[in-house]
DNA sequence: AATGTATATCGCAAATATACGATAGGATTT
DNA sequence: AAATCCTATCGTATATTTGCGATATACATT
């Protein structure tokens, strides 16, 4: 049980439930949110601003990394991250595709 | 440890974040694009597409219902699902805030 | 009343996510 | 060179999600 059926589904709504995992957490939006007000990309800040251990929050910048919405260069000995505008156009036309289709749906 | 520390977020934080996991799996992604063909709101049929059992199917459209983005009510015998737009709406605007701060930013 | 049909829920197993402390390793500072 | 700082990763505990079969329930049909 509990096998994998994801890959039975279509490329575009693998996508889709990709980049809606990557925020489907509220420290994870906290977490773009401090990247797109700063600008800029202090990893030690996110940090500081988040109610979350170090760790914790390197695992989350981790996972938006691999869902592509951020990038993370290695800064000299910090590291630095910063958001991927062009993967967050596509997260939304993905997603306006599928709210076109539900916008208009009728109900019973 | 694995205490829940989303309470520490914002109120959108939260919501934005509910409404994403929502989303978050390929078949619930494909149940939506069901209800939103149909236009009608048989859950069989969707059974019937979706390559997995029917308890899973339930399961998922007891996720979708519990974040809000679909309605179900007992149709005799069957049950009847469809799209809640209003909420779709809120999904999208509350989205777009976030895409609105993170679109221009830029990187190092 | 008995049978069939449609759907929800229970119980379980496996997988994944969440969170932390400890630790490792690469820079920077002293 | 040693100490310090910053960040990633490992190990671990717990929680949640995913998936199924079995069962229960509610309506429909015979």
């Amino acid at each position: 049980m509990a096998i994998n059926k994801k890959e039975e589904f279509t490329v575009e709504e693998q996508e889709l439930a990709e980049f809606a995992k990557a925020i489907a957490h509220p420290a994870r939006i906290a977490i773009l949110k401090v990247l797109a007000q700063k600008q800029s990309c202090i990893c030690g800040e996110i940090v500081e601003v988040l109610p979350l251990a170090q760790s914790t929050v390197s695992q989350h910048l981790k996972e938006l990394k691999n869902a592509g919405l951020i990038q993370g260069t290695i800064e000299g000995a910090k590291s630095c991250y910063c958001i991927d505008p062009e993967k967050f156009r596509r997260f939304r036309t993905t997603f306006d595709t599928l709210f076109a289709l539900v916008k208009n749906s009728g109900c019973c």
